[in-house]
DNA sequence: ACAATGTTGTTCTATATGGAACAATAATTA
DNA sequence: TAATTATTGTTCCATATAGAACAACATTGT
């Protein structure tokens, strides 16, 4: 009896290992998020940090960059970095603060709710499929509980 | 009346954003679990995947850096260059295959045996921290619908 | 047996990323 | 008011990371 390539579970590690719960939520964002986020850099060109200055954005109707390294958890020159890059791409713009010449508040274009609105059509998608395995009331559980916990995050110091 | 700064609540995009559950499953990752991998490597020297490496052969007596991989989906070439790391570090030690000439049996040693204890302690720690803002019932039932979520993600090509 | 295909582990290279330091401005305190 | 401290956005730099190509070896199919 030959061993075959295959025969080995990988998933017996979610079990073996000390902290099972971190591990799988560690696991699901990199077999998943991450691939989203690689696959939205290489459909439409953008970078994460680029993305969620589209994604903050269009929630909300001003912010400066601080606010959305914030939000977004990302650090400042990241998002610096990005703001260049979108305002030259023309989805971003900027207006200086009257009140506060260190910072500017930043806007969403019409381009760039249109690439918003396709990017996240697509992790809708995404999000669809990844869910799709839990029915209708785990999927709720689930909402609730990730709620709790993301919430908790962000009160956390960075 | 004057805008103080903190008056933004940053977890509103959580309820807005159109993908929610993925969007607090990857908030909760960047802001937890990443910055615990960050610690790891300035407190023990070692980055995510030569952890990973001792994390698996923990728990798996004998591996192949391409079995590695694909339990931690990771790219090969990263695993390739942790390996050499932890060969040098005296973490693991490798066996040449005789059945199969191209790859080697990776080991880890009692030296890298300690090394993850320390680590996986200080995981567990703050895994405790993350959870603690659910009821053991909660914390039960998160633990049954992530389980599921990894499980499936582990199914996914890659 | 032999050719074609697949697999393993490696090196090379490009890039996204985050930390640190910095200048400009604002807020705070003496 | 003056001096100290904090904040914003930026540039510079170091590094982790992933893709691509590659050589060595194994497997498959004819």
């Amino acid at each position: 009896m030959v061993k075959k390539k295959g025969d080995l579970d990988y998933s017996n590690i979610f079990e073996a290992v000390e902290f099972p719960d971190a591990y799988k939520v560690s696991y699901l964002a990199n077999a998943i998020v991450f691939p989203t986020y690689e696959d939205v850099r290489k459909d439409f060109g953008l970078v994460r940090a680029e993305y969620h200055l589209l994604l903050c954005l269009a929630h909300y109707s001003e912010l400066t960059a601080q606010e959305v390294a914030r939000i977004t958890r990302r650090p400042r020159n990241s998002i610096s970095r990005a703001v260049h890059r979108m305002l030259d791409l023309g989805f971003l713009k900027r207006v200086p603060d009257p009140s506060d010449a260190r910072q500017a508040k930043l806007q969403i274009t019409k381009e760039g709710k249109i690439m918003h609105k396709k990017i996240s059509a697509y992790l809708v998608e995404r999000e669809a499929e990844i869910f799709s395995i839990l029915s209708d009331s785990e999927r709720e559980n689930f909402r609730e509980l990730i709620r709790k916990l993301a919430n908790f995050a962000s009160t956390l110091k960075r």
